[in-house]
DNA sequence: TAAATATTGTGTGCAAATTACACATTAATT
DNA sequence: AATTAATGTGTAATTTGCACACAATATTTA
């Protein structure tokens, strides 16, 4: 393992990263239940946090935002978009910061003096399927775990925020992000699919009429019938045409007008 | 006149501003005819930029930008909104940088130096009535006037990428964002509301639907008939009712669903 | 073996919005 | 007083949104 790949917050090294600018990642699954959002536990404290990082000197910010994806999640070329960028002096003040003056460990001490600096913070969204993904902790971390939107926990700094602006912007711009695709597994059913919609917006759809607009906009396509237990007809499965898929989120096409 | 403030590059006391971070601004206005945006034009040099800054250590980045249009347009609290922060290795390198070697000001040299490390600058978009507009150059600048969208002049660094984000930001967020009360003076006609419309969405609309939609919403206050010296009928003269126009805008909405 | 059941798949009708176009109104000019 | 050029308003056809009903089907259960 490379070291310096683990070890985010640059302590080790700070001189190859860009001083006062980091990235935070909003990670978004979907457990065919609910939205989740994948974060890091800080070792030793009862305190969570975004996966984050800094842009090495020679790196475009988009690039570093993919590396540290990749490197938390060991998905390759997830979606994954800019949403806004956080610029307040105290925004390290908004969260009650652990008191760690008793370790010992002197990567406590770095890190302490390097992130108590100023921060800009671009926030980026990222959608991944839940199922392919591999979370993997840093140095700093003894968790890195999905947790649903809509229980969680305590996050450091500004961190609250980040994610309440992700999740506004994953709803405002629905129609131009490739949702189903990057959420759902690789066969889903129409109801898994509404679910998902439903989630992002915060409200109930009609079934009858969700099926039919999506199968209209001719994106799907169908499999053989799945097996359940249930006293019932078993749904059909769906795939994406991911081709035609991508056209259309490219202009903007979707359930919601 | 604090020097300080007309020195945005800050090269004469770099140590307020946070180090690696700017500011670019999108200042839209509109001339009753097409959009136009505001640029400075570089000290006896045919190359011209946007109206920009750094971010003082004590201030928050959306003061930052406040104060820095503020000091170039002298326009109070100007709709301003953050729309995407650029952030690539080379994007000051995007465009040619003319040779200053030959100047012997310190001044410029200085500014060299700072200007030629790597920043990553957050784009703000706001939007100006032209009229009430007071354009104000900075030491570096010898212009700062208004250019037609359509006709803009070579920029410096990755200005023109950032003025095509902002405007297709304009374009797909119409309607949450007050653009008849920013860019039109206080009465208007119809004829110009609809024409700020087509510039926007580089399309034209039907002239009676759109006046329908308008006045059914209800935000627009109707006066007394202009005089004109036309051979026709003298349209209506419209203003903003403030308050409700800036819940619907709240809301989202306006012409385009 | 057949009825019951629960869930998915599809159709219909009404209301609302969009769109395209026509016509009415008005005031300066001729 | 007719002409003209612009604004103000109405209408019909079409599309879309929405709520609900009904049909289809695979498993369970009697």
């Amino acid at each position: 393992m490379n070291d310096k790949k683990h070890y985010p917050g640059g302590f080790k090294d700070t001189s190859v990263f860009l001083p006062n600018v980091s990235i935070d990642c909003v990670v978004i699954g979907f457990d065919l239940q609910q939205l989740q959002i994948l974060l890091l536990k800080l070792k030793d404290y009862d305190l969570w946090m975004l996966p984050g990082g800094f842009i090495h000197l020679d790196e475009d910010m988009d690039q570093a935002a993919t590396r540290i994806l990749e490197e938390r999640t060991g998905v390759k070329l997830p979606y994954l978009k800019q949403f806004h960028t956080f610029g307040d002096v105290d925004r390290n003040k908004k969260s009650t910061f652990p008191d760690v003056s008793q370790k010992s460990e002197t990567e406590f001490k770095k890190m302490l003096d390097f992130v108590k600096q100023r921060f800009i913070s671009s926030g980026y969204l990222s959608l991944v399927d839940i199922q392919s993904c591999a979370p993997i902790p840093d140095a700093l971390s003894d968790q890195c775990t999905w947790k649903p939107v809509k229980q969680l926990p305590q996050l450091l700094y500004d961190h609250q925020e980040i994610v309440e602006t992700a999740l506004e912007q994953l709803r405002i711009r629905i129609n131009y992000m490739p949702v189903g695709n990057s959420l759902l597994p690789e066969k889903f059913t129409m109801k898994e699919f509404q679910t998902l919609y439903e989630q992002i917006l915060s409200r109930s759809l009609d079934r009858g009429n969700f099926q039919k607009k999506m199968l209209k906009l001719g994106f799907l396509d169908r499999h053989e019938k799945q097996l359940t237990g249930g006293a019932h007809k078993a749904p059909y499965l769906y795939s994406f045409n991911k081709k035609r898929y991508n056209e259309l989120v490219k202009q903007g096409i979707g359930y919601i007008s």
